[in-house]
DNA sequence: AGTCACAGCCAC
DNA sequence: AAACGTGGCTGTGACT
């Protein structure tokens, strides 16, 4: 793989001066998109401080400036504080959907060794006009050069992240799964426990048939609603939730069933067949993939490890986990947004909701209805409680941002993160439906707006956290990594008599990104790392 | 045999 | 308590 990347045009550049440029200097490095190009850097061994990800960057600025213009896979780079750029430049044949000439056979005729001439000069128009337009931009929105900066170097620990692998004990996880569902199937097929399950549910909902046969398939609502029927017992659905409240003996098994059946699909043998190599789980991450900024996953859900599934990770002998999640993040967001004093003021307690319940319903006791109130709010629920109108009416700044964010999606405006992230603009035919639909479609857009202000700038936030740690774990060992992160929450994975260090880390991390995110408004947010030996063990 | 919308549940 | 924001993922069932 190393040598795929050693390709060349004008002066030569393989991969190993790269190493010795980035050793020498740590240059931003300019390239198209980091996903296609870090993992063989990193494969041949060569770790990256800092780059300029041509493409997220581009998908930043598409709402401020006009059609994105696509150059090829290439890179470049800028040594610090110098006008000279040099140029290096690699690609596989890969880049063969794009217009690319041969360079010329590897050492051993290696016909994947390829490259594109006209790139280069493109490249370096491109990322010229990006930072013209990074500029004007930042008149308006000082923060969006960090913005910039931090979505590029998430981009870099996404991809460390997805090489390095949560540690993932199969031992653990096959025990786990045996527990719950019985001993792994021979081929495909349910597992013993689930399978007297779905017998169970068919026989209490279809009792006249006797047989191998189920008579009521579990994994099918629409199986499951018609035996309902025949039983008396009229559904709008077979969510969960809606299922509690039906008093029939067939209840218990199918919710036991669903929560099984959902566990043995999703994070079962066969993801873990998928998923974990040699006691890794190794997913794909995507910084930005959410149009909030927040990351996303392509492949293995590694976003939505069930919490049952937190005991299979597990630190390496003489290894630590040090783990840690900013408490209740959108709510701070929200208080340093909107700069309500008041909301302000409670971020001081390690228990904002504690805080908030004691400000505006005058009992400390009623935390719960003033979380659930506030995130509500934030979220845009239709139902007005007693508690969201205590909050209005204690904190009117902090709720009125997020009316005002409503109303102007509602208009078919646009909202922003607190360093410059805009939202995508509706469809230009959005409003094209009957009139009933079109006030639907308004308050679905408002609900929208209303949450990607709060959601965008959390993202912000967590993106500098991220690049925060990783400049300082680079900095502390090779060995101390990230290796898990989740919208507000964070995994390091590192030798035991490192983890102090690790701790001291993540707090000064999270520290930064609160002052450079934020500003100085006075909000808290309490990032509280603990090393621990299995994810388990958190909090 | 592939594609797609939908239902439902997991995470934050 | 009810179904209100962002996603990923899987099985079902209708379709080509």
């Amino acid at each position: 793989m190393a040598d795929a990347v050693g390709a060349s045009v004008g002066e030569v550049t393989r991969v190993d001066d790269l190493g010795e440029i980035e050793r020498a200097s740590s240059p931003r490095w300019v390239w198209w998109r980091t996903a296609e190009i870090y993992p063989a850097l990193l494969e041949a061994g060569v770790r990256v401080q800092r780059c300029h990800d041509l493409a997220a960057v581009q998908s930043l600025l598409r709402t401020y400036e006009g059609e994105p213009f696509v150059p090829p896979q290439s890179a470049l780079s800028e040594p610090a504080g110098s006008g000279a750029v040099q140029i290096s430049l690699f690609t596989d044949d890969e880049a063969a959907s794009k217009p690319s000439r041969r360079l010329g056979a590897g050492p051993d005729g290696d016909p994947a060794m390829y490259g594109t001439y006209f790139g280069l000069a493109e490249l370096r128009r491109h990322y010229a006009e990006q930072l013209a337009h990074i500029a004007r931009v930042r008149k308006a929105h000082p923060g969006f050069g960090l913005l910039v900066a931090a979505e590029s170097a998430a981009g870099l620990a996404a991809v460390e992240m997805g090489r390095a692998g949560l540690p993932w004990s199969t031992e653990i996880h096959d025990r786990v799964l045996t527990d719950l569902l019985g001993p792994r199937p021979q081929h495909h097929g349910r597992p013993r426990k689930l399978q007297v399950l779905a017998e169970e549910v068919s026989a209490l909902l279809a009792p006249e048939k006797t047989g191998p046969a189920l008579q009521v398939n579990p994994d099918s609502p629409a199986d499951v609603l018609k035996a309902f029927k025949r039983q008396g017992v009229t559904l709008t659905s077979t969510r969960a939730w809606e299922l509690k409240e039906v008093e029939h003996p067939a209840v218990a098994p199918l919710l036991r069933y669903k929560e099984l059946a959902r566990l043995h699909v999703a994070h079962g043998w066969g993801w873990q067949d998928q998923w974990v190599r040699q006691g890794r789980f190794h997913a794909e991450y995507v910084p930005g993939g959410v149009v909030t900024g927040r990351w996303a996953t392509s492949g293995g859900g590694a976003l939505q490890i069930p919490k049952v599934m937190r005991a299979c990770v597990v630190a390496d002998p003489g290894y630590v986990l040090v783990a840690a999640d900013a408490g209740q993040l959108e709510p701070r967001i929200l208080a340093a947004l909107s700069a309500d004093r008041g909301m302000i003021a409670a971020t001081a307690d390690a228990d904002m909701y504690t805080a908030l319940a004691r400000q505006a319903l005058g009992r400390p006791e009623a935390r719960n209805e003033a979380k659930i109130g506030l995130l509500a709010a934030m979220y845009g629920a239709r139902a007005n409680t007693p508690a969201m109108v205590a909050l209005k009416r204690r904190f009117p700044q902090a709720l009125d941002l997020l009316e005002r964010a409503a109303r102007t999606g509602e208009n078919g405006g646009i909202v922003r993160s607190v360093l410059g992230r805009t939202c995508p603009p509706p469809e230009p035919t959005w409003q094209e439906v009957p009139p009933e639909q079109a006030l639907a479609r308004s308050r679905a857009r408002g609900r929208f707006t209303r949450n990607f202000v709060i959601q965008a700038s959390a993202a912000d936030w967590a993106n500098a956290l991220v690049a925060g740690l990783r400049r300082r774990l680079i900095a502390l060992s090779d060995r101390a990594e990230l290796v898990f992160f989740q919208h507000d929450e964070v995994l390091v994975h590192a030798p035991a008599m490192l983890a102090e260090a690790v701790v001291a880390a993540i707090a000064d991390s999270g520290a930064e990104a609160t002052a450079l995110v934020l500003g100085d408004r006075g909000v808290r947010i309490p990032l509280a790392a603990a090393p621990i030996t299995s994810y388990a063990d958190k909090n």
